[in-house]
DNA sequence: ATCGAACTATAAAATTACCGTAAAATCTTG
DNA sequence: CAAGATTTTACGGTAATTTTATAGTTCGAT
């Protein structure tokens, strides 16, 4: 489904270029030349995504701005011919979600509004900001969710605490000492055997073949490493690049 | 809890002024003055929220971005010398989320890094009223009322703000301690036989089946979670919801 | 090469932790 | 006080964790 984007502004050929510009990218369009008609679309259309320029003929775009936020969430870009700091912080707080002064570059805009749109609350499986991404696998540890492939896991929580740990740790060796601690605390710091069946049961719901295991590599009599960016051309036997 | 900030940046002065800066408006603050240390507190201390300059001395700023995003998404936001619309665009496609150019105003970067923190997706979708409308289920804690199906539904107190407490992260896991906090206070923040029996209640009220719960799913040992899909009606031609 | 010590993986049993709910006891509120 | 709300107490069921046991691997010394 193309986002649809609307544009409140009086100028029409500021609206005529943005009509092409916006078109072009793939995006919904829709327009209005004053604040007025700009709410009634906000609220009849529920687009995903408005551009609202200060200085309409019939009402300030600060006070429009609140009207919106009385019931919507949705992103606004605040675009502005004055470069005003003043204005910046007044609008951003009072709900904008960005701001740009003329004159700017379509590019911009559009690369803006993309990243309006991608950040858009809740759009995925709502991630909070410690979530570890790494395409194939997410860990969110604020909602305690797994997803594998796009599916999502039932971890149980040791699982999901070691998974977690060396997930943390990618690339990096850990040992069992330091998962015992960060796990199950300090008084477990020795025993590897409680270390050992997570792990063995993490493989399994990863379908991590422990023989040549992908995701969860064992370093005999030291401890594991997780290994998921995509780390290719790095060959075996040169030297640590990193510095250590 | 105070959001923290880490600033990636080889210039002392200017970590000097962030830390001042940002210390002054109650961010909780962390430092790097190259990207390879900067990844490296990214890492071990999972800041809420990253500023980072480009032109390090160790790393090319897109490469750097770049590394950050192969694990997470925490928010990112680009400082430069320069003003190109192309890296510009590049950066921001490449996973940064806002963008500023030097020389800024302290109080725009700091109403920016507020944008940023504040759209988070997950956050509570409060918009002005209290009332929460699901569509099958509506409160209002103005007036103490709850409709679920269109029939109003007696709650006791402590069910009634259980309730709303879930409802109003609905989607979030939320953990006992916090429901325990909002509701009986800080002294009874580990009773969670409390929980355990309000909920029961709730479910009951609301005909959840606690087998295979609808709408307040148990996560064992951390919590629960509200769901309530929310209504898939306003068809896309004719339904017109707001003012006409 | 063979043996054994040290380490690993995992299945299965035993134990424990946690949940849901009923019912009794106590407290609140009108 | 009386009804309703909340807290306390208790118990059965289920799932997670720990314990126990077994088998396979690596590696070095004999």
């Amino acid at each position: 489904m193309k986002p649809t984007i609307l544009v409140i502004d009086d100028e029409p050929q500021i609206r005529r270029f943005m009509r092409i510009s916006l078109g072009a990218e793939g995006f919904s369009y829709l327009e209005a030349e004053n604040a007025a008609r700009g709410l009634e679309l906000a609220s009849s259309h529920r687009p995903d995504l408005i551009i609202l320029d200060l200085g309409l003929p019939d009402q300030d775009g600060f006070t429009t701005l609140q009207a919106l936020r009385q019931w919507s969430r949705v992103p606004v870009l605040v675009l502005t011919a004055r470069d005003a700091e003043e204005e910046k912080v007044k609008l951003l707080e009072g709900g904008a979600n960005d701001y740009l002064s003329k004159p700017f570059g379509i590019k911009e805009l559009i690369a803006r509004v993309r990243v309006l749109l991608r950040d858009l609350p809740g759009q995925p499986p709502s991630t909070g900001t410690g979530t570890l991404d790494f395409g194939a696998l997410v860990i969110d540890p604020d909602n305690h969710n797994v997803y594998f492939s796009g599916e999502p896991l039932t971890l149980a929580r040791k699982e999901f605490a070691v998974l977690y740990y060396l997930a943390s740790n990618h690339g990096r060796l850990v040992s069992h000492e330091s998962v015992l601690t960060a796990v199950w605390g300090e008084t477990h710091n020795e025993d590897t055997h409680y270390l050992r069946i997570i792990v063995s049961q993490l493989r399994k719901k990863l379908s991590d073949n422990p023989d040549a295991p992908e995701f969860i590599k064992t370093e005999p009599g030291i401890g594991y490493r997780f290994i998921l960016c995509p780390e290719p051309s790095i060959s075996s036997d040169s030297a640590n690049p990193g510095p250590d």
